[in-house]
DNA sequence: CTTTGCTATTGACTCGAGTAGATCTGGGTG
DNA sequence: CACCCAGATCTACTCGAGTCAATAGCAAAG
């Protein structure tokens, strides 16, 4: 006679517990989690074997949140910047979601929309959830560090030059590329080079700034126009028209972020000039758009993917007792037409 | 003399909890969890102020992780998108993000980077860390269901135009919306329009096909070339480069997303030729991007940040037992110069 | 001076998984 | 045949917070 093989045990409703495997499996609970993380204790082939059957019949996953609790740890980390949209953070957002995965990590993600409040209300709520690392890009250049202090959850500060004591900061040499890309313009023969410089709430000079200055210097040339804007698109749009109508106009422009170049291009066209012809762009980011505006932008490079993998690194470091570092990454020239070359 | 006030209770090391509150407090853990949640329970006012103090001077903050595993919600909403560096997915993601934490609900995000094997794993991790509900954006077009069905979590299809029973989803009219634009170039005069239409893993035809052939059936015109390519700036590059060398090119093109639009003017640029004069285009999305490219896109504006709402509510609604819904959002064409408008 | 009837508070159990320490096997000695 | 040992497995406690049933405290009523 043809008999319908039941399960010793009914499928449980709801949820499915490390319980109900080892019910199914007709083991201990214990087992059942020495199979899963392979655990602290050896577990007998054929045992191994039916538990992860049973596992897969019934479709167990653990519960991370009592994992969590019992471990002290998430397994999550949290990434806090000012927007999302904006495409180098979008860029950097990828690379430190690829990093943290690779590792087991999970990335929480929360906007700070450049208001210091929410920056700091996403930062308790981070803490809250206990997270195990907080990668901070604050809209601050002196950050509003006593919460993570106090929260005592191990950070990253990201696009920081200020070496904060007792905080990882991952950064690029702004002053360097800046530099490296203002010379290139140089090297194109120009002589007037103005500079779209994006505002911050700090008061010390970015490296940007510097970089430019000490290429201008360097070449014995004088300061071009400086018009200081938001780093968007829409802050490069007004520093595009200012910079055109300045006195002496520049030939060339350095804009301190992509997406200021990408708002300057728009108000050159319509200026009806010529790029790179009548005026000459470089800027800094190295982001995909870039690439693809008209003409293509000659950027200076972060290397985004190493700077998410370092800070990610650093995280999981702290954990395990590392002392915190500073790190800044060296940047490329990455060129393309709106400089002038080919 | 002078005394200093030394607390009855040390300061603990390590992580504050519960217990710890209560011992500083003088009252039981059951008090503490009552006045961190306005609990089921009563408390005296001046057992509250106690409290309120002890949470205040030790700095308590309350584990998420064994409020999550008692509670069973941990009050994080988990998304998946293809690529968050795609400008449209990180204005898409950026509306998320408000919209959940408006609720009170923390973001996980992750990149399915265009790959199946890597979208499922993403969903098993998300049901694996008990998150209240999935925002899925499928690579596919017909996503893996049967994931989210096992795993028993809420969840929303994002960009969807399937109804999937027992699941939410939420779309846009991509024919409408397509039409919209098709039917806008064919006002400034076009016979000829083409289309640079995106590739997707399913078998059947893409809306946006549907309306720009319903927009030139209605006109009464021939349909123009049509070329397929990826949904990216690359994939529009090559696509507007086949577009201009077809045997009858056409004089305005219909892209199915900004990127495309984007990376089509790249290769409009470099032969040479006119935007709008000699080629006019339109486009799919409405990010800002588009805005800021030259000439600045006409293009069909998503209603992101409905969408992302009404996302994020149907979640929220489906842990309160509310039926799965679909719904579809209208669009809205904005008009700006790359069409032939001043 | 009880007793009733509150309210404020507490003890204790629960969620699901990790793991130390106890227990149970069975095979191999002496 | 009793004994030992190692490997396999199980029992039971723990993490921190939510919450119910039980209790303590106390004022008004009888």
């Amino acid at each position: 006679m043809y008999t319908m093989t039941t399960p010793a045990v009914q499928a449980p409703r709801g949820p499915v517990t490390r319980k109900d495997v080892a019910r199914y499996a007709g083991v201990s609970t214990a087992v059942v989690s020495y199979v899963v993380n392979g655990g602290p204790k050896k577990v007998a082939p054929a045992t191994e074997a039916k538990v992860q059957d049973a596992i897969r019949v019934l479709g167990y996953r653990p519960n991370a949140a009592a994992r969590a609790l019992k471990l002290g740890s998430s397994e999550t980390l949290g990434l806090v910047v000012p927007d999302i949209s904006n495409p180098f953070f979008a860029l950097f957002s990828h690379a430190v979601e690829d990093a943290a995965a690779a590792l087991g990590y999970a990335l929480v993600l929360s906007n700070s929309d450049g208001n210091l409040a929410k920056e700091r209300r996403n930062i308790r709520n981070l803490a809250a959830r206990q997270v195990d690392g907080v990668l901070l890009a604050s809209v601050l250049f002196e950050p509003d560090l006593e919460v993570l202090e106090t929260a005592d959850i191990p950070s990253v500060l990201l696009n920081q030059e200020r070496d904060a004591p007792g905080f990882n900061s991952i950064g690029v040499d702004l002053a360097a590329g800046a530099r490296m890309a203002v010379e290139h313009l140089i090297g194109h023969g120009h002589t007037n080079i103005g500079l779209a410089m994006g505002t911050n709430v700090s008061g010390s000079t970015d490296g940007r700034e510097v970089g430019w200055r000490e290429a201008l210097q360097h070449a014995g040339l004088p300061e071009g126009p400086i018009v200081y804007s938001e780093f968007t698109r829409p802050g490069g749009y007004v520093a595009g028209q200012r910079l055109l109508a300045s006195v002496n106009r520049p030939t060339a422009i350095f804009a301190t972020s992509d997406m200021q170049a990408i708002g300057l291009l728009r108000a050159v066209h319509e200026a009806g000039l010529a790029v790179p012809g009548q005026i000459a762009v470089a800027s800094f980011d190295g982001s995909v758009e870039a690439e693809y505006s008209w003409p293509p932008l000659t950027t200076v490079e972060q290397p985004v993917a190493e700077m998410a993998e370092a800070a990610v690194a650093a995280l999981v470091g702290a954990r395990r007792g590392e002392e915190p570092r500073h790190r800044i990454f060296a940047t490329k020239l990455h060129v393309r037409q709106s400089c002038g070359c080919p």
